[in-house]
DNA sequence: TCGTCCGGCGTTTTT
DNA sequence: CGCCGGACGA
């Protein structure tokens, strides 16, 4: 038997709303993961609910991984186990796996990332032959868009988001075509085709549908606030049987429109599944009344919101501070200085985070950061596999389990160099063109077409058709690194970079790597085949290569400062948070308020207000280096307007040098005592 | 086939 | 100011 005892009445009314759709919108800090879980437990120990029925969507895969880690301290694993809680796109693979040749793909299908899409866009723009040069990037995510409005190449042309005078539409629906087919024919699909597939699936298929939402009765979407349109369907699609859809969110923390997040699912809930229960939980454990005023008010401005305050018991007086900096190097300076005082005083850096809009403005903390020997981490840097010596790799083990998969192909091809060049490739690619076949199977079938390469051919093909063989007999760790010895990749990187440090660097994370697999494999013994990790790979899903690379451990929390984006510091709580660059044009950012996104940037702001549990630091420049040149700044227009509130103190750090304004005052008071004292000895 | 040089561009990004 | 991608030359 589970207690709800511990739940404070909202949340306990929000645990026990199981029937039929509800809305439990929770506020920063207001014990929204505490809630859910103890939800889900009460629904299988106390309600005895099959586990196996309840489904539990959220957007990252490390909320997933924290959602069950905490269902399953309460009701242990056993249990738990048969939860399904993933994310969107991990269910969507793993449905489509079973279903995916229903709508003419093969099973073995591999997921472009965004440069293998990128590198289509620019051939097909090649092809359309653009004068006139058109942004790949805009015509991604102009497709991206219309994926998530639900709209196929083949619906584009006839559909309202298409106009014909426009070139850049016109160019598009050339591109849009092009891309699907070669996607099809490399048998890939894209992030956003594991929904959009799905949901095909779904409308295509109503049978499979209903066999989906037969088996999951209880469904729970995370982060509501989020979802996309695509998401909505989806959802539509695995409610079709039953009406039982809890879904939690927070509309002020909605910071994703840019990926195609639609507010109104969650503003128009109601409308959208009619007799719905709204639960809300106001009640804030984190942050001090100060912090949460000046929160509440910043966005009590923005229009399309739903009315609710937050509130919390936790008294204080300490205003959030304002700094006014010279530039970025003394934002940065003094920011590490007041974080040097704070290690002295014996605080954790652990409990501190510096939060910013963009990454380029973590530049100049990490330099005074490192001057000063504070041990720091950046949270959502450079990904390990975006590094380019283990997406070499991960194209191997690609090509290996798809060898339709034509991007990987090519870019291991001559990886490391065995001289089959651009020439090689072309004559190839024009052969399988003709043909009609794979660029894989042109190599297996005309091996001798360019005479003095056929023996370089037959090499890398044997690499391929001999580790497809391997991959099945022997274990994963050993024959990836069994494939690293083969094709010399160690003996590459050295060529590659005359840094020492570089290829030992590389090197080693190649070692990481392989450790990775043998993680994966110790965890899911037989399951652990080359598909299922690709899988994960592909999905950016292992854990074990987080937890290698970070070396993180539950108990002991690492004693450093914590570097991010505002954008990934929603969901995360500190006792002390910088939040620099509080700016017209940074925040709100320029392009921004061109765009007219203004209420994002203002829940952004929000956002990180609402990370600080007891000391909140902003800080703005007099002027900032961008591109080269010093511009002039102002303080940002969410704080600006709130200046005569007596919500946060401004304190001008230009003036002071190294002082604060208080301790200048103090210095003067000293320095005047102390004269005076003087003076009356004499 | 590979390396170098020059010009353009510069936000956030759960999968 | 610095990075990345395309062009062009060795």
């Amino acid at each position: 038997m589970i207690s709800l005892a511990g739940l404070n009445p909202e949340q306990r009314h929000a645990a026990e709303t199981i029937e039929g759709p509800v809305l439990i919108l929770a506020g920063a800090g207001s014990g929204k993961t505490r809630t859910i879980t103890y939800r889900i437990a009460h629904m299988v120990d106390n309600l005895n609910i099959d586990p196996k029925s309840i489904l539990g969507v959220s957007f990252t895969n490390k909320a997933a991984r924290e959602m069950k880690e905490r269902v399953s301290n309460l009701l242990g694993n056993r249990k738990s186990r048969k939860l399904t809680l993933s994310t969107f796109h991990s269910l969507g693979v793993k449905i489509l796996k079973k279903e995916i040749t229903k709508l003419g793909y093969y099973k073995n299908f591999t997921i472009f990332d965004s440069s293998d899409q990128l590198s289509i866009i620019r051939e097909a723009l090649k092809m359309y032959r653009a004068d006139k040069s058109f942004d790949r990037k805009v015509v991604l995510s102009k497709i991206g868009y219309l994926k998530n409005n639900g709209i196929s190449h083949t619906d584009y042309e006839h559909s309202s988001f298409f106009d014909p005078e426009d070139p850049y539409d016109v160019a598009i629906e050339y591109v849009y075509h092009f891309y699907q087919e070669k996607l099809a024919f490399y048998n890939a699909i894209d992030f956003d085709d594991i929904l959009f597939l799905t949901v095909r699936l779904f409308n295509d298929f109503p049978d499979v549908a209903k066999k989906y939402s037969e088996l999951f009765q209880f469904i729970m979407i995370d982060e509501y606030q989020d979802t996309n349109n695509l998401q909505f369907q989806l959802i539509l699609g695995l409610t079709s049987s039953h009406n039982n859809l809890c879904v939690v969110g927070d509309d002020d923390q909605s910071i994703y429109s840019f990926r195609g997040a639609d507010l109104s699912n969650i503003l128009d809930f109601e409308s959208k599944f009619p007799g719905a229960k709204v639960i809300k939980l106001e009640e804030n454990y984190r942050s001090t009344s100060s912090i949460l005023g000046l929160a509440n008010k910043v966005i009590e401005i923005n229009k399309e919101r739903r009315d609710k305050t937050l509130w919390t018991k936790k008294k204080s007086d300490a205003l959030p501070k304002i700094w006014l900096t010279a530039n970025t190097d003394h934002e940065a300076e003094i920011t590490i200085e007041q974080i040097v005082q704070y290690q002295g005083d014996g605080m954790h850096l652990a409990d501190i985070a510096i939060l910013y809009r963009s990454n380029t403005q973590a530049q100049p903390l990490e330099e005074h950061l490192r001057l000063s020997n504070v041990p720091y981490r950046i949270l959502g840097g450079q990904k390990f596999y975006d590094k380019k010596e283990v997406k070499d790799i991960m194209a191997y083990l690609f090509v290996i389990l798809n060898p339709r998969d034509q991007l990987s192909l090519r870019r291991v091809l001559n990886v490391p160099n065995r001289g089959i060049g651009k020439a090689t490739l072309d004559t190839f690619l024009k052969k399988s063109l003709e043909e009609n076949i794979t660029l894989y199977d042109a190599f297996l079938k005309y091996p001798d077409l360019i005479p003095n390469k056929t023996e370089v051919i037959n090499k890398f093909t044997k690499i391929i058709t001999d580790f497809q063989e391997k991959f099945k007999k022997h274990s994963l760790p050993e024959s990836i690194s069994c494939l690293v010895e083969d094709i010399k990749f160690n003996q590459y990187i050295e060529k590659s970079h005359d840094n020492a440090k570089q290829v030992e660097r590389r090197k080693n994370d190649i070692n990481i790597f392989i450790e990775s697999a043998a993680r994966y494999e110790s965890y899911n013994k037989s399951h652990a085949t080359l598909e299922n990790f690709a899988q994960k790979l592909l999905l950016q899903d292992s854990q074990d290569l987080e937890e290698l690379n970070e070396e993180e451990d539950d108990d002991v929390r690492v004693n450093e400062v914590t570097l991010m984006t505002l954008h990934s510091s929603k969901g995360l709580e500190f006792d002390t948070i910088f939040l620099i660059g509080v700016e017209e044009e940074t925040l709100p950012h320029k392009r921004s308020v061109q765009e007219g996104g203004v209420d994002e940037e203002r829940r952004l702001c929000y956002v990180g207000i609402t990370r600080a549990r007891e000391t909140l630091f902003m800080t703005y420049c007099k002027e900032r280096k961008l591109f080269g040149k010093d511009v002039p700044r102002h303080l940002s227009r969410f704080l600006n307007d709130l200046k005569d509130d007596k919500l946060f103190t401004l304190q001008d750090r230009t003036t002071f040098g190294h002082m604060t304004e208080e301790d200048a005052n103090q210095y003067k008071k000293s320095f005047f005592k102390n004269l005076m004292d003087d003076l009356e000895q004499k």
